[in-house]
RNA sequence: GGCCCUAUCGUCUAACGGUCUAGGACGCAGCCCUCUCAAGGCUGAAAUACGGGUUCGAUUCCCGUUAGGGCUACCA
C-alpha cells in the first residue's frame, strides 16, 4: 500500500480560478481522508505571463479557504524547491537526459516561422504540427547553430504510429494515437521548460501518487506518458475532473461573471460556503445531504463518486448555501465580521457596543444570505430612518393612527428598564384600552421604527433600540406622519 | 478541420439491468404558520437528446446520430 502525495501546482496569474480551488479543494479532500500529504507547488515557468505579488495573493487566498498543504514554497518541505522557476537546472538536466538518448532533440525555428507552418497546414486542410524540419538538420549542423548562439527550443521525439493508452481513475480507459500527438516543446527558447517537462519531472522527482487536475488536460496526458515512459519512470494515476461551466456551458471563465476565489471572498461568501459549494460541482456524498463542513467533506470524499459530465456554476445556490452556512455559526462569529462590513460603510464613524450588535445579529440571522444584508435590509439599526416606505405609509398608516401611538408612546415612557415582554404587555393593554387590534399598533409601530414593513418581530426592534430611541422613533414619526 | 471527453428536471445531482408513478437540492408557484419579512412545514410544475441493438426487462450495457464542451502555443 503506497502512500498518498498529491499536489495542487497553479500557476500564479493573480488570482485564484474557482476551478483551480475546487481542484485544490479534491486534492486536500483525497490527501486528508487517505493520510497523505498534500503539496503545494507554484508552476511559474512563463517568463511572459509574470505578474508581481502574484504568489503571494494566490498563497493568501488559499489560506483564507481554509485548505492546508504540508509541503509547499512557503512551508518547505523533503522535496522542495516546490517553486519551478527555483528548479530550471533541474529541467534542463532531464531534458539533456533525453537528448542524448535520441527522445528529444534540438529546433531552431522562429516563433514566425511556426506560425506560417501552421497556416500552410490550415490552408491545405490539415491538422497542425509541427513538421520536424530540424529533424533533417545534420549533427554538424546543428552543432554549428548551438555554437552560433542560434535561438533554439528542445522538442520531444514522438514515435510514430504508437497507441498510448492509460487509465484515468474517473473516466477509464482513454486511447491516443501518437500520430495525433505534436512534438512538443520541452524546453523553451528562453531556456524554462514547458508545463509538460516540468510537471512530469516534478511529479516524479516529488513521489505525485494521483494526479488530480482539470479536464483540459486529458489531451496532452499522452505527452505526459510517453515522458514517464522515456524516463523509465512509474507513472502516477490520473484523476480528470469535469470542468467547470458557464451559464451557456462553456468552460468557466472571466467575461462571464465572476470566476476569481476574490470576487467571491469580496463580495462576503463565507470560506465554507464556497467550498462547500464546489465540492458538490461533480462529486456527491451518495446520499441526500448538502451542507458540509470541511471536516465532514474529508470524511466522505472519494474519487470514485467524481462524475464524468462538465457542471455549471450556479451562483443562486451558492448564495442559498451562503445563508445555510452562516446560520450555522455562533453570533459571535459573525460579530467581527458586521464591525468589518461597519467599518467599510457610511457608518464607519458611529460606534456601537459589542452587545448592541449581537442582538442585531440575532434578529436578523435567520434573513440573510450575507453578512453585509444586515446592513442593507435594516439599516435602521444604524440610524434613524429618515424615510417612511409608501406602499406601507399607505397600507398600515390612518387617520386614527397618530393618535394611538402617541398613546403608546406616552405607556412606554412610563416603563423602568423594560424587557421586551414588558414592551409587549403594554402594546397589547394599550390596543385594548383603545378598543382596537393589536395590529393596528404593531405595524404601525414597526413602520415608525424602522421606515419600513418587514424585518425582526417589532417587540424585539423595540427591545434593542430601546425606550429612548424608541421613544424618539416614535415622536419623529407622528409629527412627520401626520 | 483533426483528436479527445460528455449527455437525467432551468441548474447541481441520485439511480451502479428489475424496488422508476425516475428520488433529493437550488430556483419558481401555491398553501400553512404568523405582527411584517424571513426561517420552517406541506404541495405543485419541471428531466432520462434521438435511433438502433443486447436482454425476459433498459436511465443504467453496446453501436450510430445529434448536441455540447475541451484540446489543437516556445500559456498553463
Amino acid at each position: 500500500m503506497s502512500t498518498v502525495r498529491v499536489r495542487f501546482a497553479p500557476s500564479p496569474t493573480g488570482y485564484l480560478h474557482v476551478g483551480g480551488l475546487r481542484t485544490a479543494l479534491y486534492n486536500y479532500l483525497f490527501a486528508r481522508k487517505n493520510a497523505g500529504t498534500f503539496i503545494l507547488r507554484i508552476e511559474d515557468t512563463d517568463q511572459t505571463r509574470y505578474v508581481p505579488d502574484a504568489e503571494q495573493k494566490l498563497l493568501d487566498i488559499i489560506r483564507w479557504s481554509g485548505l492546508t498543504y504540508d509541503e509547499g514554497p512557503d512551508v518547505g518541505g523533503p522535496k522542495g524547491p516546490y517553486r519551478q522557476s527555483d528548479r530550471i537546472e533541474i529541467y534542463r538536466m532531464y531534458a539533456q537526459k533525453l537528448l542524448d538518448e535520441g527522445k528529444a532533440y534540438y529546433a531552431f525555428e522562429t516563433p514566425e516561422e511556426l506560425e506560417a507552418m501552421r497556416a500552410e497546414q490550415e490552408r491545405r486542410g490539415l491538422s497542425t504540427k509541427y513538421d520536424r524540419r530540424a529533424l533533417k538538420l545534420r549533427t554538424d549542423e546543428v552543432r554549428a547553430k548551438l555554437e552560433a548562439g542560434v535561438p533554439h527550443v528542445i522538442r520531444l521525439k514522438v514515435p510514430d504510429n504508437v497507441t498510448i493508452t492509460f487509465t484515468d481513475i474517473v473516466r477509464g480507459t482513454v486511447e491516443f494515437s501518437s500520430d495525433q500527438l505534436d512534438d512538443q516543446v520541452l524546453i523553451k527558447s528562453d531556456g524554462f521548460p514547458t508545463y509538460h517537462l516540468a510537471n512530469v519531472v516534478d511529479d516524479h522527482l516529488m513521489e505525485i501518487s494521483h494526479v488530480i487536475r482539470g479536464e483540459e488536460w486529458l489531451p496532452s496526458t499522452p505527452k505526459h506518458v510517453l515522458l514517464y515512459e522515456y524516463f523509465g519512470w512509474t507513472m502516477p494515476q490520473f484523476a480528470h475532473l469535469p470542468l467547470l461551466l458557464n451559464p451557456d456551458k462553456s468552460k468557466l471563465s472571466k467575461r462571464q461573471g465572476d470566476v476569481a476565489v476574490e470576487d467571491y471572498k469580496e463580495k462576503g461568501y463565507l470560506p465554507e460556503a464556497l467550498i462547500n459549494f464546489v465540492a458538490l460541482l461533480g462529486w456527491n456524498p451518495g446520499d441526500e445531504r448538502e451542507l458540509f463542513t470541511l471536516q465532514e467533506l474529508v470524511q466522505e470524499f472519494s474519487l470514485a463518486r467524481v462524475g464524468k459530465s462538465g457542471a455549471v456554476f450556479n451562483v443562486e445556490k451558492l448564495n442559498w448555501m451562503n445563508a445555510e452556512h452562516l446560520r450555522r455559526k455562533a453570533s459571535s462569529e459573525i460579530l467581527p465580521m458586521l464591525k468589518e462590513e461597519l467599518a467599510r460603510s457610511r457608518f464607519s464613524d458611529r460606534a456601537f457596543a459589542d452587545e448592541y450588535l449581537l442582538m442585531v445579529i440575532d434578529a436578523m440571522r435567520e434573513r440573510i444570505s450575507f453578512v453585509r444584508d444586515i446592513l442593507a435590509k435594516s439599516p435602521y439599526f444604524f440610524e434613524a430612518p429618515s424615510s417612511y416606505d409608501a406602499d406601507v405609509v399607505k397600507k398600515r398608516w390612518k387617520k386614527e393612527t397618530a393618535a394611538h401611538l402617541t398613546v403608546l408612546r406616552d405607556a412606554f415612557m412610563k416603563l423602568n428598564h423594560p424587557t421586551r415582554e414588558q414592551y409587549e404587555a403594554v402594546l397589547h393593554a394599550t390596543a385594548q384600552q383603545l378598543g382596537i387590534g393589536n395590529g393596528q399598533l404593531i405595524h404601525p409601530l414597526r413602520l415608525a421604527l424602522s421606515g419600513v414593513g418587514a424585518g425582526p418581530g417589532v417587540f424585539d426592534l423595540v427591545a434593542i433600540l430601546g425606550k429612548e430611541e424608541t421613544i424618539r422613533r416614535l415622536t419623529t414619526a407622528i409629527t412627520k406622519l401626520s
